[in-house]
RNA sequence: GUCCGAGUGGCGGAAUGGCAGACGCGCUAGCUUGAGGUGCUAGUGCCCGCGUAGGGCAUGGGGGUUCAAGUCCCCCCUCGGACACCA
């Protein structure tokens, strides 16, 4: 099939795959051999002041790096990569010093699970891996600056990851300033005395364990004896994150397990509010911002104390002004104070529904807790949210109306959001509402709901009622519901009762995996057990040669486990002396290694300066690249392109590294990515016989609408490409078969970049025959002479090329790829009508077509007798007097409808529009006078009969 | 259940409130070719009509605003994604 090229009625000059592969071949040569795509440094190793764009303003466009896994690219990977390939290589002949790297995100574990089946050392795995990414990738012409390119495995730069953990590791966060500052900032506070210690004994009196562990309780990155879901299956600790709804791991499903354990975590929640209020700052999808904020979950409102017979009980709540609206309260089962609040026998007047049918409190609670426990959420889901709880038999009293109220325990209410207590307000919450129906508790409606409402629970604003008590100096009545809430909190401080207060639902981030295929924590512990930050001179940490690559894995349903890395094995590594400033010691290394997330932390920056041995990255060649552009701009990456997938984690955990690097000083810019493009998804349709087995998607015809492998019938589904559902299309493939121009134009032509769409191999032919059309414009078929003339193109065809030239450039700044693809099409579609092919038009329509398929432009560009690469050639620019038409056809409506249409000059009067208007449709009205008559400039009239 | 996104020809998709269906695939007819097709030309939303005359109906469904609605507003349906009682 792939013969056909050969065969002899084929021209001998015409585009064909064969052609277009040498073409590219040849032309990809020519930009390695000529650095053509290297962007200019303002300073250091990659600075060159003769460079055509040095001086320019900057771009910095900038994928979602891939982890190269063993399946190579399909051709649903490089959708995006071509399109900021496209965007970029037109902002650089637009006048932009343009920055477009691509790097690797190469740490993971499929290498390693790889490793442990093969016994291939996971570098072996993934370099060879790389490699073929690099080669997929520069057979479809990607215009990367090559020098600026890295593997997060390289130890050059996983030494900055390293470095850049104690730069987190010795900071911590002042609260007052808002920001991020050195360890040794706050040393000098203790010392000082400036700031108590937080027990509020005296510094100097204590011992250096003692201080230790109070500064190391104050840094970003700290060891935690938190609880943690631990997966014995794995081996491995889990980030809240990769742990489904069902309790159970989100690879493998494995069941998970709440544990105490000695774990890396970062204090990200000390910069939830900047992450939530940047947002404001970002041009990102709104969809992206929202999850981001929902993640976060800040919810402003207050901290109340109830009192009881023992300790008061915590609430938050987002409406203290609901306060004498609280009729019960509800603790988390788990909840501390239910021990102490419990009495030995229910209360005069108990009813008999809040029992549950129990004896005492005792009972009723603990078989309420055994039942919560026992439950997983699955099964807390399926209940319908039918309201479940029990009575504890004590009552706290409501600080506002000095009422006694009962409080419940009820698994609704969670131990781990607020304080894992509520005042239940059931007439302003509707689970509150639906628990109180249950329970027969009092509804006192405090806020006026609207006259035509008929629902139970009222969450809107109004008016506030019932809610008054002047012998306590309190009276919210008649306030709405943001005057009410200001009102309660200054009451509630000044009365001692609770305070304004912010909680959030993002909690600190779990650090540590007990894998191999990480990076290395620079971190060892002495002979008290306690961390020491390794200095700067023995990074990178590099990881040490061990024969057994996984965690130890245990039954996957026994808890009573613990953790046992890859890297404890290695006891050359694990045991070190080292000399750390007091004589040499012995020491032990921290053997887990860091997330997946951590190479992708922070390497928008590495790419300004990927060789910099000093420092991660210079400070001007990261002001130039990243700097903020204006008075308050937050700076970053000009345009970050990449899937919805990422919305959350990463996206959040490179915002916070990012603006901990900008505390302390080290870049300018607060943001990482200043624009988030977010792209769709190349899918596919796989095929099922009736017996459910997957066949072939190549192999499959369609008749009739139904399908067909060989004889058997088989069905179609609709959805991920993989080799597993034997639909997997490789760009290889496409280039053999189109070339990679074609291959290209094809894919920035299926639709609008951001949308998800499904492959159609037999739709690139569309594409093909339209670079083929565009190639015999210019280029004699039979002889393969330029057979392009210098006399002046007419006037209609110039007209329609400053015509296309503005469409296209628009949409190139909109990213709009399908239809700049669309306008160029008309433009060839044109040109093939007419006998001979204006330079005038041949030329900009080279420059235009670049972007896209660059390799057949820069070889047209060359035979229309130009000298080298149009890569820095002027993007073409429209006269805007052949933007306006000499003559408008305009279309004439009766009632809507279109009846007539009239050519008049583009400058006629609106009069004389009318008038022409109207004797067109004279006959539609029948000698009656129209009602009115709208004449909309330049583009129709309207007649109201 | 909640939140977000999307529904336009046989298919992928165009359309600042202003002629719905640009451009491409497919399909039909013709040309070219020994044959084949990844070449070329023309046609192609649906219905009525002999039609290159003319007319009607069409952007998931139903209302509304407007001279004019795929586009704006309200209600509903379907599909895709995210989240899991967040006080």
């Amino acid at each position: 099939m792939t013969e056909a090229a050969g065969t002899a009625d084929v021209p001998p000059f015409r585009y064909t795959a064969a052609l277009a592969g040498d073409i590219e071949l040849r032309w990809q040569d020519h930009w390695d051999t000529h650095g053509t795509f290297h962007a200019p440094n303002p300073v250091g190793e990659l600075a060159d002041p003769d460079h055509p764009r040095a001086g320019a303003p900057k771009l910095h466009v900038q994928d979602m790096f891939p982890y190269p896994s063993g399946a190579g690219l399909h051709v649903g990977h490089p959708l995006g990569y071509i399109g900021t390939d496209c965007y970029t290589r037109y902002k650089r002949m637009a006048g932009y010093n343009v920055l477009h790297p691509m790097g690797f995100d190469a740490f993971g574990l499929p290498a390693e699970q790889y490793a442990v089946q093969t016994g291939t050392h996971p570098r072996v795995s993934t370099e060879a891996n790389i490699e073929r990414y690099r080669e997929q990738l520069r057979r479809l012409g990607l215009a990367y600056d090559d020098r600026r390119s890295f593997a997060t495995i390289d130890p050059d730069y996983y030494r900055w990851t390293q470095w850049i953990f104690l730069r987190i590791y010795n900071a911590w966060y002042d609260t007052e300033q808002g920001k991020a500052r050195r360890i040794d900032e706050l040393i000098a506070e203790f010392d000082s005395g400036v700031r108590p210690t937080p027990d509020g004994r005296d510094w100097g009196s204590l011992n250096p364990v003692e201080r230790r562990k109070i500064v190391d309780g104050h840094r970003l990155a700290y060891v935690s004896e938190a609880p943690v879901n631990w997966c014995p299956g794995l081996g491995t600790v889990l980030a809240n994150e990769e742990v489904t709804a069902e309790g159970r791991s989100e690879r493998g499903n494995f069941p998970v397990f709440q544990r105490n354990l000695k774990q890396w975590m970062m204090r990200i929640t000390a910069y939830a509010d900047r992450l939530v209020d940047d947002l404001e700052k970002l041009d990102w999808p709104e969809p992206v911002k929202l999850m981001q904020r929902n993640w976060i979950g800040r919810s402003t409102g207050a901290h109340i104390d109830f009192p009881t017979a023992t300790r008061p009980i915590q609430v938050f709540t987002t409406r203290p002004d609901t306060i004498f609206g609280a009729t019960y309260m509800v603790l988390a089962p788990e909840h501390e104070l239910v021990e102490a609040l419990v009495p030995t026998t229910w209360p005069e007047g108990t009813q008999e529904v809040w029992t549950a049918g129990h004896a005492s409190p005792r009972a009723a609670v603990d078989a309420y807790r055994k039942l919560a426990a026992g439950r997983t959420d699955a099964e807390r889901q399926a209940e319908e949210k039918e309201k479940t709880g029990v009575f504890i038999g004590a009552y706290a009293t409501n600080p506002a109306t000095g009422q006694e109220i009962p409080i419940f325990i009820a698994d609704y209410v969670l131990a781990g959001y607020g304080t894992g207590a509520i005042m239940a307000v059931p007439a302003q919450d509707e689970r509150d509402w639906e628990f109180a129906e249950v329970f027969d508790l009092p509804i006192v409606r405090t806020v006026q709901p609207p006259e035509n409402f008929d629902g139970k629970a009222y969450i809107g604003d109004g008016p506030a009622i019932n809610s008054a008590a002047p012998e306590r100096g309190l009276d919210l009545n008649g306030l709405r519901v943001d005057e009410a809430k200001a009102r309660i909190i200054e009451w509630l401080e000044a009365n001692g009762h609770g305070s304004g207060a912010v909680t959030y639902r993002l909690r600190d981030w779990l650090f540590s995996r007990q894998r191999y295929w990480g990076e290395p924590f620079p971190i060892v512990y002495d002979e008290t057990g306690m961390p020491v930050a390794l200095p700067e001179s023995m990074l990178p940490v590099e990881l040490p040669e061990v024969d057994d690559f996984s965690p130890r894995t245990f039954d996957p349903d026994d808890a009573d486990t613990d953790p046992e890395t890859p890297l404890s094995r290695a006891k050359d590594w694990v045991e070190v002396e080292l000399d750390l400033g007091d004589g040499p010691k012995r020491y032990i290394r921290d053997t887990n290694t860091m997330p997946n997330w951590a190479g992708s932390c922070w390497y928008e920056l590495r790419y300004l300066d990927p060789h910099n041995n000093e420092r991660f990255v210079d400070p001007v060649n990261e002001r130039y690249w990243l700097g903020p552009q204006f008075e308050g701009d937050c700076g970053g990456v000009d345009l970050y392109v990449g899937g919805v997938e990422h919305a959350v984690l990463h996206l959040l955990y490179a915002r916070f590294w990012h603006k901990v690097l900008y505390d302390l000083g080290y870049i300018s810019s607060f943001e990482p990515f200043r624009k988030l493009f977010n792209q769709g998804y190349i899918q596919a349709y796989a095929y099922r016989d009736a017996r459910g087995v997957l066949v072939e998607a190549e192999e499959v015809v369609e008749r009739d609408g139904r399908y067909f492998h060989g004889a058997t019938e088989v069905f179609r589904e609709y959805g991920k490409m993989g080799k597993s559902l034997k639909n997997v299309v490789t760009p290889d493939e496409m280039c053999e078969l189109y070339g990679a121009d074609t291959f290209r134009v094809y894919e920035m032509s299926m639709g609008p970049l951001d949308v998800s769409r499904p492959w159609e191999t037999r739709a690139v032919i569309g594409s093909y025959r339209f670079l083929q059309r565009l190639w015999r414009t210019v280029i004699d078929e039979q002889t393969g002479a330029v057979r392009v003339v210098d006399t002046p193109a007419d006037e209609p065809t110039r007209r329609l090329l400053h015509k296309t030239i503005d469409g296209v450039r628009s949409d190139l700044d909109n990213l709009h790829f399908n239809t700049a693809i669309a306008k160029l099409i008309e433009l060839v579609n044109h040109l093939t009508r007419l006998s001979v092919t204006p330079r005038e038009v041949a030329e900009p329509l080279a420059l235009m077509l670049s972007p896209f398929a660059p390799h057949v432009a820069e070889e047209l560009w060359q035979r229309l007798g130009h000298n080298g690469s149009l890569a820095y050639a002027d993007f073409p620019v429209a006269d805007p007097a052949l933007l306006v038409a000499e003559s408008v056809v305009y279309p004439v409506q009766v009632a809507g409808k279109v009846r007539a249409r009239i050519e008049i000059a583009a400058d006629a009067p609106e009069e004389e529009v009318r008038a022409a208007a109207l004797a067109a449709v004279v006959d539609q009205l029948g000698g009656k006078e129209p009602r009115k008559v709208i004449v909309v400039s330049g583009r129709m009239v309207s007649v109201v009969p």
